[in-house]
DNA sequence: CTATTAAGTGGAGAACACTCCTTTTATATT
DNA sequence: AATATAAAAGGAGTGTTCTCCACTTAATAG
């Protein structure tokens, strides 16, 4: 009659449950390749990998949660390469670690555009403003700490989350596609500017 | 048989369509003071205004463009201020012009909160890189030349095209609530902040 | 081996944006 | 007054996201 609660008892997860969570990755994979994140539905992949949408929503909670789970792994490589390259530069002036990271972030971007414009894709229900992605959680975090070290060298500056802020801002999905659809930037070209414009010239002091 | 193209016949507006333009947006009107503009959908709004949704969609093609006619006049009247305001301060440094401007902008914001959010909400179909709001075209267009002026005694200086994308962005509809309601900033403190992320210091030259 | 039960499933259906096509009608023309 | 016609209306229909909940089932405890 008592329950045994936490500790002992973990409830693994279930071996239908597994399997289909498997055919659900699969088929989002190959849908999404076939027609292009945008262009395919929730409903058709729950169709597609023969579950009901309950099911799939009960797993996924949106198409955003969904890509994300599919990139998770490449998100990890490029932080771990982030923390590589600071690691190694560890002596250089903060403006040039920024810009560092900004590039890695750029080129991740590029290859994995598809997804991860999948994984912002503010999309559903209300909250656009309440939850980031945990990337750009992160990315901010990073963003920060650069950024409280070159405030050290500027009299004034704006607060270091609120510079974070519009930077993450310019390389987020819409912003980015933006400027390389309407503008007809390249990534370098986006590059520049945003170090142009976010971070401030070197004080030969 | 043939058929007058042009000049001489206009077809006015049908006295019926324009008795639907007015119910509709009496309609609008009353249902989002009462709900808020994003709890309102476009049905609802059809179905109170005792019109097809068909014809609702006829005359806007989306919520957005609703919200827009109705801010409209106000619309009108900010940039009516804004040019006022960069006449009487013709001769003042274009940073404190573009000061002067972006408090303008802010304070608009937030008395027309609601509507204004309505008119930028992306929504709607693919477009998100497409079209930014006409209110944005003109705005972009101000801050252009007010940086190609700064720009003129910086060495180096991003586009000014860029930097007004990025100084729009942070001022547009999600970045702005975004600081204050999670990072919590006053609208003065986000002036505050937007000016030191964009606007480069005086140079005592 | 059975019983219990939390985890999992399926799918109907609500709510919504938006489209398409048929029918209606105000107006201009004769 | 009759007719032609483009403008307008209407609303059923499509495709979407997402919720709800009655039902099923795998894992576990006894």
């Amino acid at each position: 009659m008592a329950k045994e609660i936490g500790a002992s008892t973990v409830r693994t997860e279930r071996r239908d449950a597994a399997e289909n969570r498997q055919r659900i990755l699969n088929v989002a994979i190959r849908l999404f390749e076939q027609h292009g994140v945008e262009h395919v539905s929730m409903n058709q992949i729950a169709a597609e990998a023969q579950i009901g949408s309950g099911t799939l929503y009960r797993r996924y909670r949106n198409k955003s949660e969904l890509c994300l789970d599919l990139i998770k792994d490449n998100v990890v490589l490029l932080f771990e390469d982030i923390e590589t390259y600071l690691e190694q530069n560890r002596s250089r002036p903060p403006s040039l670690r920024l810009k560092g990271i900004l590039s890695l972030f750029i080129r991740f971007r590029e290859k994995k555009a598809q997804l991860l414009t999948g994984v912002e894709d503010s999309s559903s229900s209300q909250s656009k403003t309440r939850t980031r992605s945990p990337i750009h959680d992160e990315l901010h975090q990073l963003l920060v700490e650069l950024f409280d070290e070159i405030n050290k060298r500027e009299p004034v500056h704006p607060e270091s989350a609120f510079r974070a802020d519009m930077l993450l801002m310019a390389l987020s999905k819409d912003a980015y596609l933006f400027q390389k659809e309407v503008r007809g930037y390249s990534p370098e070209t986006i590059l520049e500017q945003v170090c142009l414009t976010f971070i401030p010239p070197e004080r030969d002091n």
